[in-house]
DNA sequence: AACCTTCATAGACAGTCATCGATGCAGGGA
DNA sequence: TCCCTGCATCGATGACTGTCTATGAAGGTT
């Protein structure tokens, strides 16, 4: 398994620009329909109770992973259902995974996150 | 009609705390059940590439208001739908809408994108 | 090789959602 | 009063989604 397997987040990346830094809020000027559409799906796949939990689980945890078993374990779903969650939310670009072993880890893009929390800053102005 | 009508939204607001700036980031700790549901309205309200584009929309025009209809004709789509939106938006507590004569005016609640963003910084630690 | 554990995938199904046309309601003008 | 405009609501419908069970694939152990 790949650590991080075609997100298809990046496109989005590429036409709000590169540099999360520099790129437009939300609110300073109207988007087209291309960079709205890849922005939806990122906030679609936050817009569910399990997975924001899942989001949470993975950030608060100590080290930054947390394997699949222990996620599993938080919710009283099945892991099946567990591991659709996580691949919506890898497949938005927000965690990404790691084999060792036996195992499969998962850790938050830190980036992905800064970036829509970017978005959504409204300026002063 | 009211300028905000039962955003049900506060309540999130009262369980993360009521000063936006001192709430736990969503990677701090694991929220509970109860934010996340809360939590996942408001995402999911964003994860629709037309509803995005009507934050975006309102949030860039000058004087930070926008008639209806000027948000209708944006689009190509009929004016139930856009009103259907914007509804999910405004019960999300995202925007807010006030009647002056014929027009309904919609803005939006920066101190809920800001809430929003809040969330999603990752802290450095 | 045989088996166990961990996780992902496939297929099915019920519930939700985005969209539409039709209709209702409020405000303004003739 | 009557009608027109702007917007919301209603009911229907096709598409999507969250969940499950069953199964497959990868890795480790004996």
């Amino acid at each position: 398994m790949s650590i991080q397997r075609v997100p298809a987040d990046l496109a989005i990346i590429a036409v709000t620009g590169p540099d999360a830094c520099v790129q437009p809020a939300l609110v300073s000027e109207p988007i087209d329909e291309v960079s709205a559409a890849g922005l939806a799906q990122v906030f679609k796949a936050l817009g569910d109770p399990v997975r924001l939990r899942l989001v949470s689980l993975i950030g608060a945890r100590q080290g930054g992973e947390v394997c699949v078993c222990d996620l599993t374990s938080a919710f009283d779903l099945s892991q099946p259902t567990i591991s659709h969650h996580l691949k919506v939310l890898r497949e938005a670009g927000l965690i990404e995974s790691e084999r060792r072993g036996t195992w499969v880890y998962y850790r938050l893009v830190p980036a992905a996150l800064d970036r829509i929390a970017g978005l959504l800053s409204v300026p002063v102005g």
